[in-house]
RNA sequence: GGGCGAGUAGCUCAGUUGGUUAGAGCGCCUGCCUUACACGCAGGAUGUCGGGGGUUCGAGUCCCUCCUCGCUCACCA
C-alpha cells in the first residue's frame, strides 16, 4: 500500500459518518464482541470474566440522550476491560414495559376510536407484540450505531420464553417459600391506567389544596350538636364508617360511643377511639374511610368496621356492592374532582362546611400517566420484603457490594430498613400472567410453573388469575435470567455470575437496582454485582430533565449523524463527574458536542501528519531504541505517555475488589470517567499535538534522514499508538479507524483490532523521567516567552526576532525580550546561536542537541551553562562570607537589629536562589 | 417535615488528605489560512471561590450559621 493510497483513505476533511461506517461491522464480524463461557475462569478459562447487565431499555419508543449516556459509560467501561484482557461480556436487553407500553397501544387505538376492550385481550397481545418488534429493533440498531460492544446472541428481552420461564420459577419459588400471597388491602390505583401500582410507582407530589373542616351532626343528641372533622378530599366522605378521636383527648371523651350523622348520605356511623389520631392536628377528629385511605383501612380493620366503596375503577362516583345507599343520584357517575366540588356545594349550603382552608399536602401520582392516584380497597398478589432485604442491606453494609457516589449508599439502606411489601399484581394485559389458576368447582387455588388445564383436586375446569405481573418482577430477575436461571449450573451462569457493574441511574435505585439485590441473594445466594454506579441525569441548560413529551430532548441519532457517535461518547464521558448531572443545551448542539467532534479532528489531523510524515513503512520499535538514541522531547513524551497511562489507569480503576469485599481505602475510587477522558485529552493535544509532534518536524522531514530520523519516527508513532489505546473506550470509531493504519514495527505482536488490542501499561516513573519533563519544561518555557514577546510587539510570523533584536530596529522590543528572557533565567540564555529558520524556536542544549519548535525566536542555552555556573559560584562566594558574618557575635551584637535582621532575609533569598539556580543547571546542564 | 447534594471566570464544570501565583472546555479580545488541522495556531483578559462568623502560620478545602436552588423520602386526615 503506497502513502498516497493511504492518504486517499484519509481525506483532508474529516467526516465522521464515513470514516464510522462499516467499522462495526467488521467488529461483530470479527465476533469480539462474543464472550465464550470458556474462557472465564470460573470455568476452567485463563480470563477473568468482566460482566456488565444492560439497564434494559423499555421497547415504548426509541432511544433519548439518557440512553446515549447510559450506554456510552456502560461502553467505555466494558472496552476497558476487554483491552485489559478480561473475558468482557455486556449482555444487551429489552424491557416490555408493562403500563407504558399497554399505555402507548392504547392510545393508539384510542385514536382509531377503539378501546383494548374492543380488540380483545388476544388481539390486543398479538398488536402490542407487533408494535415491540418494530421498536426494538431500532434500539439495538441505535445501540449499534453509537458503538455499543454487546454480545448480541446473548440479547434478551423480559417478556420472552427463556426469561418469561425465570419469572414463573421466581414467583413459584416465592410462594413456595411463603413470601407470595394474596392481600386484601387499600393499594395506590391509577384510575386511568386502571391497575394498582407498587409504592414506588406512586409518586409524591406536592399540591395547594384546601382543607375543608366539616360538621358532622351527632345522632340522638338535641338540638344541632355537631362534630368538626377535617379532610383534604370531602368526596371520600361518603365512604366514612367512623369518626376517630385520640383515646387521650378529653375534648371528646364523652362522645365515644356515640354516633354521627353522615352528611349527605345521612348514615349513622360510630365516634370512636385510636391512636392513630392525632389530637394536634385539623380539629382532632378523623374521618374513617376504610376501602379509600390507607390508613383508614387499618383502623377500620381494628374496629371491624365495613368497608363500603363508593367509586368506581375510573374514579367516578358509585355505591359499591355495600348494601347501604351511600351515593345519592345526582352525585352518581361524576368524576371525583367533580364530585369533590358538588359536595363542598352541598354541605356549605346545608350549613354543614365550617371553613375551608388553603393546605399543601402530599398527592400521589401515577408515575406513567401522572393521574392522581387513588387508594382503592383491592385484592393484589404481595412479595413479602422483609426477609429478602435482609441480606442486600447486609452485603452494601460490610462492602461486599459498593454504590457510587457514596451517598446513596445511605438512600439504600434507609429504603431497605423500612421496605414494605410489594405489589406485584397488575390489572393489565401486556405483561407475565399471574402463574396462579382457579378452579371454579372446588375452589382451589393452584399456583404452578407450568400451564394448568384442569384441577389437580377435582378435575374441575380451571381459569387463570388474569391479572399480569409488574414489569419490575421480571426485570429484577436480569442478572440471573439472562445467564440461563434457574438452570444453575448452566456454563453461562457458573462463567459469568456474579457479574461486575451495574450501571444506571437514581431513579431506578429501588425500582431495580435494590430488588436485583434482593432476587441474587434470594435465588443464586450471592450479590448479583459488587459495584453500583449511578450517573447522573441529562437536562437542558434550564436544567430540567430532558424528556420528548416536554420538548427538550435530544435525539442521540442526530448527534451521532451530525457530529459522529465519537464525539456524542466523548461530550457524555467528558462531562461525567462522579454522580453529577450533564447539561446539554438543545437548542444549539453545536455548543455542547463541538468540543467532541473537534477533538476527533484533531486525531484525524495527527493521523493524516503521521501517516503523511513517517509514512507507511513499519517504523523501529521504541524498545530497540537506546537512551542514547533519544532526544530530549523523545525522552519527555514517553514519560508522559508513562505518566497519562497512570493517571488513566488511576481514574478508572480498580475494576473489582480486591479480596471478594471493597476494602475501605479502594471502596470508593474508580470510574472517575471526566479524570480519564481529560488526561487522554490533554496528552493527544497539549503534549503530543502542540509540542511533540512539533519537535518531530524538523526531524523527519525528508531532508533530515539518518538515524534521528528514523527515532523520531519511531517515537511519535508509539505515542499515537498508546494515546489511540488509551482512548479506544471512549472514541471507539476513530481511533480503531487510524490504528489500522498506524505504520507500526513489524516486528511488533499486532492484534486484529485496536478493540482488542492490548491496554497500554505503566512502568514505574525514573529520575530519568522526571529529568527529561524538568528540562523540557524549561524549554517550553523558553519557546512561550519568545511567542509571548512576538505576539506582544506583533512580529509578523514570516519574520526573525533574532534579525530584529540584532539589527536593534526596535528598541523597546528589544528591551521587552531581554527582559522576559531574563526573568526565565536571569543572564543564563541569550538570544543568538545560528540563524534559525523564519518563525521556529532554536532551543540549543547543553550537549549539543537543539529543539526546534516552530513560532518562536531564538534560545541559545548552550553558552548559558556556563554563566549559570558563573552566577553560582559568584553566589556561593557571597552567601559564604554572608553566613559567615551573621555567625560572627562581633556584627550581631554590634550592628542595628533592623540591620541584622535585613540580612538573615538576605541570606534566606540568597539560599532559595541557589536552589534555583542549582536546579536550572541539573536540567539545563545535566549535572 | 426528615435526609442528602449543589452554589468556584459570561456558560458547563474540575479542584484528592487544608500549603507556592485557584484550573479546563466553550464563549470573549488580539494577531495569524506557519506545507496535520481555521472543527485550527499563537497570545491575552476575566474569579469578594453564595453571605457572615470561627479554627489555623496558612481555608475554595475544616467547624458554626444564614441565604438560594435541586434531589429524595414521609400515613398527619
Amino acid at each position: 500500500m503506497t502513502t498516497t493510497q493511504q492518504l486517499h483513505e484519509l481525506p483532508a476533511q474529516y467526516d465522521a459518518g464515513q470514516t464510522e461506517r462499516g467499522i462495526y461491522e467488521r467488529w461483530v464480524e470479527a465476533g469480539i464482541f462474543s464472550a465464550d463461557e470458556k474462557r472465564s475462569r470460573r470455568n476452567g478459562g485463563d480470563r477473568e470474566p468482566f460482566v456488565i447487565v444492560m439497564p434494559p431499555p423499555n421497547v415504548t419508543s426509541v432511544l433519548h440522550m439518557g440512553h446515549g449516556l447510559n450506554n456510552s459509560v456502560q461502553d467505555v467501561v466494558i472496552r476497558w476491560r476487554r483491552m485489559r484482557g478480561d473475558e468482557a461480556l455486556w449482555i444487551p436487553g429489552l424491557d416490555h414495559a408493562g403500563i407504558a407500553t399497554q399505555n402507548i397501544i392504547e392510545k393508539q387505538l384510542a385514536a382509531e376510536g377503539k378501546s383494548r376492550d374492543d380488540l380483545g385481550r388476544e388481539a390486543f397481545v398479538v398488536r402490542t407484540t407487533e408494535f415491540v418488534e418494530r421498536t426494538g429493533g431500532e434500539i439495538l440498531q441505535q445501540l449499534r450505531s453509537i458503538g455499543a460492544s454487546c454480545d448480541w446472541n446473548r440479547t434478551a428481552y423480559t417478556l420472552s420464553p427463556t426469561l418469561s420461564r425465570a419469572v414463573r420459577e421466581a414467583f413459584v419459588q416465592l410462594h413456595e417459600r411463603g413470601l407470595i400471597y394474596r392481600g386484601h388491602r387499600v393499594i395506590h390505583w391509577c384510575p386511568r391506567c386502571l391497575t394498582s401500582l407498587s409504592d414506588e410507582e406512586a409518586q409524591h407530589g406536592e399540591e395547594q389544596g384546601q382543607l375543608y373542616h366539616i360538621a358532622y351532626r351527632l345522632a340522638d343528641s338535641r338540638g344541632d350538636e355537631t362534630l368538626a372533622v377535617a379532610t383534604t378530599r370531602p368526596e371520600t366522605m361518603l365512604g366514612d364508617v367512623a369518626l376517630a378521636v385520640h383515646p387521650d383527648d378529653s375534648r371528646y371523651r364523652h362522645l365515644l360511643g356515640k354516633s354521627a350523622i353522615l352528611p349527605i348520605s345521612n348514615i349513622r356511623i360510630p365516634i370512636i377511639a385510636d391512636e392513630y389520631v392525632d389530637p394536634a392536628f385539623g380539629t382532632g377528629v378523623v374521618k374513617i374511610t376504610p376501602a379509600h385511605d390507607a390508613n383508614d383501612f387499618e383502623v377500620g380493620t381494628r374496629h371491624k368496621l365495613p368497608t363500603p366503596v363508593i367509586m368506581t375503577p375510573e374514579g367516578t362516583m358509585a355505591n359499591g356492592a355495600d348494601a347501604e345507599v351511600r351515593v345519592p343520584p345526582d352525585l352518581a357517575g361524576l368524576d371525583r374532582f367533580e364530585a369533590r366540588r358538588r359536595i363542598v356545594e352541598l354541605l356549605k349550603r346545608s350549613g354543614q362546611l365550617v371553613r375551608a382552608e388553603p393546605h399543601q399536602h402530599g398527592v400521589r401520582h401515577c408515575y406513567r400517566c401522572d393521574t392522581v392516584v387513588e387508594p382503592r380497597l383491592s385484592d393484589q398478589w404481595f412479595v413479602r420484603m422483609e426477609p429478602l432485604a435482609k441480606p442486600a442491606l447486609k452485603a452494601v453494609r460490610d462492602g461486599t457490594i459498593r454504590i457510587l457516589p457514596e451517598r446513596w449508599e445511605a438512600v439504600y439502606v434507609d429504603w431497605l430498613e423500612n421496605i414494605r411489601d410489594w405489589n406485584i399484581s397488575r390489572q393489565l394485559w401486556w405483561g407475565h400472567r399471574v402463574p396462579v389458576w382457579y378452579c371454579d368447582s372446588c375452589g382451589k387455588q393452584i399456583v404452578s410453573r407450568t400451564d394448568v388445564s384442569a384441577c389437580d383436586s377435582c378435575g374441575g375446569p380451571v381459569r387463570q388469575d388474569e391479572d399480569v405481573l409488574d414489569t419490575w418482577f421480571s426485570s429484577w430477575l436480569f442478572p440471573i435470567s439472562t445467564l440461563g436461571w434457574p438452570d444453575k449450573s448452566g456454563a453461562a451462569l457458573v462463567a459469568f455470575y456474579p457479574t461486575d457493574d451495574l450501571i444506571t441511574a437514581p431513579e431506578i435505585l429501588f425500582f431495580w437496582v435494590s430488588r436485583m439485590i434482593m432476587a441474587g441473594y434470594a435465588f443464586m445466594d450471592a450479590a448479583p454485582f459488587h459495584t453500583v454506579y449511578l450517573h447522573g441525569t441529562v437536562r437542558d441548560t434550564d436544567h430540567v430533565k430532558m424528556s420528548k413529551s416536554l420538548g427538550n430532548g435530544i435525539d442521540p441519532l442526530d448527534v451521532v449523524n451530525n457530529y459522529g457517535a465519537d464525539a456524542l461518547r466523548y461530550t457524555v464521558i467528558a462531562g461525567m463527574g462522579m454522580g453529577a448531572d450533564l447539561i446539554l443545551d438543545h437548542r444549539d448542539l453545536e455548543r455542547s458536542f463541538a468540543p467532541g467532534r473537534n477533538f476527533a479532528t484533531k486525531l484525524w489531523n495527527i493521523g493524516r501528519f503521521l501517516l503523511t510524515n513517517v509514512g507507511s513503512a513499519p517504523v523501529r520499535s521504541v524498545h530497540e531504541l537506546t537512551d542514547k538514541d533519544l532526544s530530549l522531547p523523545d525522552r519527555w513524551i514517553l514519560g508522559r505517555l508513562n505518566s497519562t497511562i497512570r493517571e488513566c489507569d488511576l481514574a478508572l480503576g480498580p475494576a473489582r475488589p480486591g479480596k471478594g469485599k471493597w476494602r475501605a481505602e479502594e471502596r470508593y475510587s474508580g470510574l472517575r470517567l471526566s479524570e480519564y477522558a481529560e488526561a487522554a485529552r490533554r496528552l493527544v493535544w497539549n503534549d503530543i499535538a502542540d509540542w511533540y509532534l512539533e519537535t518531530t518536524k524538523g526531524r523527519i522531514a525528508p531532508a533530515a534522514g539518518g538515524v534521528d530520523s528514523e527515532v523520531a519516527r519511531a517515537v511519535l508513532t508509539h505515542a499515537f499508538d498508546t494515546a489511540l489505546r488509551l482512548l479506544h473506550p471512549i472514541m471507539p470509531f476513530i481511533t480503531e479507524t487510524l490504528w489500522q493504519r498506524l505504520p507500526t514495527p513489524i516486528a511488533a505482536e499486532r492484534a486484529e483490532f485496536l478493540a482488542i488490542a492490548e491496554w497500554p501499561v505503566a512502568h514505574p516513573a525514573s529520575t530519568e523521567e522526571e529529568r527529561a519533563t524538568a528540562q523540557f519544561d524549561i524549554v517550553r518555557e523558553a519557546v512561550t516567552a519568545l511567542r509571548q514577546v512576538r505576539s506582544d510587539y506583533a512580529i509578523p510570523p514570516g519574520k526573525s526576532i533574532d534579525a530584529i533584536i540584532r539589527a536593534r530596529e526596535n528598541e523597546s522590543l528589544f528591551q521587552a525580550h531581554d527582559q522576559l528572557i531574563g526573568r526565565l533565567a536571569r543572564a543564563s540564555i541569550r538570544v543568538g546561536g545560528k540563524a534559525p529558520a523564519a518563525g521556529a524556536a532554536h532551543v540549543l542544549l547543553a550537549d549539543g542537541s537543539e529543539v526546534i519548535i516552530p513560532l518562536g525566536g531564538v534560545v541559545d542555552l548552550t553558552k548559558e551553562c556556563g554563566r549559570l555556573r558563573t552566577e553560582l559560584e559568584q553566589l556561593e562566594i557571597q552567601l559564604h562570607s554572608l553566613s559567615k558574618r551573621l555567625r560572627n557575635e562581633g556584627f550581631t551584637g554590634r550592628a542595628p537589629a533592623s540591620v541584622v535582621e535585613a540580612e538573615r532575609r538576605k541570606e534566606e533569598d540568597w539560599l532559595k536562589r541557589r536552589e534555583h539556580l542549582t536546579d536550572k543547571v541539573k536540567a539545563l546542564c545535566g549535572g
